[in-house]
DNA sequence: GCACTTTGGCAACACCGTTGCCAAAGTGGA
DNA sequence: TCCACTTTGGCAACGGTGTTGCCAAAGTGC
């Protein structure tokens, strides 16, 4: 009967200015976070009390709010916990079948396509060559077929079906290069100047007829480790054939005013270094791809160490995660390099503080598309813009 | 007889936890929305369904929490609109002696108090010398002292007066140097190892009777700058006897879990640079004193300018303003240095972007008592953490 | 003077989380 | 086996939010 989210996301006023809230922003708003925590608790399942003490609602209110869940079919139960002496907890999971999206990684020379369930669990996935010189027709027609073919996995799915509690909620997109992520529109794809201001987006919707939401690889990746587990803020540093950052600030991924944030590549940290395919000088990407081309992985470390340490004292996010091809081609070195710098910047800077922990991120190469599929489930959980 | 805002911030679920919103915090957040508005709107005032308007708000809803302000005190009737062929818009401003706060901002060697009332008009300064070697007890009478001076001018006024409506919100401290800004304690005070783990503002606090916040200088001074109309996104940087800066971001405050953000002067932008006091090489705050030290001001801003565009780049920002007294000293040879800096990297990345613009700040050298002082006023209209 | 437009308050309403209450479902001791 | 006790969690009533429908008030313009 209910709609836990009916997609409107509460008051819109739309622009830049800070929004109202009504009743029904206030459902939605308590009824992601229990989708949340339903989520992270996993097939386990959580209690209802447990969920009152985590959000700050009252039990009353949390009852009411997993009964609407229940009768719509995005929540169960499953089973109880041992007795403390009284009656029970009975615990509530989340029904991973109740929704499903796709996320799809345009890589320079890959498409690939998963199919993820509503607790994030990928039950379907597809490769592909992919030429973008080929032109815009031919990649939307190419994307759409792979998404179309994984859609059919969905039970009761299908174009047009309805946005929540059955079928397809949606098809994120992820491709590197600047972007517009809320026009969904492509601003500039390196060496191939056809797709200047391609409007992605719609060309895509309009062929499928479900939602698309378009946004940078590094994010999509970013936000798919933020629903995935990890807390706090944290970086995602991509070092594939370029390198890229995600910004997780406070539990949301960071784009700014113009889904530029994240230009960690250009990032200078040597003035009047040798020269950059961007014009500058010094920048990290130039420093650490040449430095991965003559073999020293220890110099590409330690230049993408210091970058590193540069963000995170900038904005005191809590952990460093690594990714893309040429981390997982040599994770050790990688890590220890980078790990070494942040220890040595907060030896120096004062002993009160340990050093920021650096890690490989989990999903490995499937992490972007996965990261995708989160751009249409990660609102239903409250982990949309900012 | 209403309480605008009864302090409490909607429901707590203290902890790092994202918590659930009652209908409590709904209200203190449309009302918030409202007295932002308010004040910007300036003596002139705005209509209520100009509000409606801008909050997304139904028109009904606004005339119910303006008429709660009203008989608060807190807005008033400020004339009306010329009509359009009906009922002219009866325009609505803040009351300015509805509530004040002091700011305290504890330079290295001088004490700067200011007194604020409630849309952020100076309306009482002191300043006093500075010896921070004198010991915490000394420091923290002196600072009551001037604090207690200040708000005897404030009409009803007194210790223990009420939180809102008449008399003192509470005291800002704004100082430099690492510190938790949640708690109030202070890490490290460089050159004054008395002063670590010193519990500032618990200190402040029980002599003074009123609420007490301390946080950096740079992100006082960013605050004040986003309450006083600077929108969107930027990075307030600071150049005195030191190098830091304060992001605003999405028009809040970004602190970091550790009150650590803002470590702006350490950031290295030449590999085997010159040693820094910090320990590293390289850091922007050496070679840019450096440079000023040695009276080359243009290379002062070329390196000042490399790092802004590195921040600029990675956080996506609309602006970069700068403050502090080597800037004040020399403003526009720094504005010219940064901005070509900054210029130059925006047309090498692409002819899409204009270059993000650089300014001086607002306030001069009264700019971070006044953002301290914001920090008991920001609250009041949403401007709180994150 | 009258028709019309626009503002904004009053009253009724739907629905949010909250509180008070109690049945259901367990434990543990007699 | 019974009973006192603990704990869970649903039902009902409640206060208070923004919303809707309605209309008096206050202007303009013919």
């Amino acid at each position: 009967m209910n709609r836990a989210n009916d997609g409107t996301g509460g008051t819109v006023g739309t622009g830049g200015a800070r929004g109202g809230a009504n009743l029904l922003a206030l459902r939605s708003h308590n009824t992601a976070l229990v989708l949340d925590l339903l989520r992270a608790a996993g097939p386990e399942g959580v209690s209802r009390l447990e969920l009152a003490e985590r959000t700050g609602l009252t039990p009353q209110a949390v009852s009411k709010i997993t009964a609407r869940l229940r009768a719509d079919g995005l929540a169960a139960a499953a089973g109880q916990r041992a007795s403390t002496g009284g009656k029970p907890r009975t615990l509530l999971r989340l029904v991973p079948e109740a929704g499903h999206a796709i996320g799809a990684h345009l890589d320079r020379d890959e498409l690939r396509t998963v199919l993820v369930d509503l607790v994030g669990t990928v039950v379907g996935e597809r490769r592909a060559p992919l030429d973008l010189g080929a032109g815009a027709d031919a990649v939307v027609a190419e994307v759409a077929r792979e998404a179309e073919t994984l859609a059919a996995e969905v039970p009761g799915s299908g174009r047009g079906a309805g946005p929540l509690g059955v079928g397809l909620f949606g098809v994120g997109v992820a491709l590197p290069g600047p972007l517009d992520h809320t026009r969904g529109v492509l601003h500039r794809v390196t060496g191939f100047p056809e797709w200047d201001g391609f409007a992605l987006r719609d060309a895509l919707a309009g062929r499928l007829g479900v939602p698309v939401v378009v946004d940078k690889d590094t994010n999509a990746a970013a936000l798919g480790l933020a629903v995935g587990g990890e807390r706090g803020s944290f970086a995602y540093l991509h070092l594939g054939t370029g390198l890229g950052a995600g910004l997780v600030l406070g539990g949301s991924v960071h784009r700014g005013a113009r889904t530029g944030a994240g230009e960690f590549g250009h990032q200078v940290i040597q003035l009047d270094g040798p020269p950059c395919t961007c014009g500058a000088r010094g920048c990290v990407e130039a420093l650490c791809l040449a430095a991965v081309a003559r073999g020293d992985l220890a110099g590409a470390a330690r230049v993408l160490g210091v970058a590193a340490a540069n963000l995170a004292a900038l904005l005191d996010i809590d952990q460093v995660l690594l990714g893309g091809r040429t981390v997982a081609a040599h994770p050790g070195a990688f890590v220890e390099g980078v790990a070494a710098v942040l220890r040595a910047r907060a030896h120096r800077e004062g002993d009160h503080d340990p050093a920021v922990p650096v890690r490989v991120a989990p999903g490995g190469l499937r992490a972007v598309a996965e990261g995708a599929a989160q751009l249409l489930l990660g609102p239903v959980f409250g982990r949309g813009d900012r």
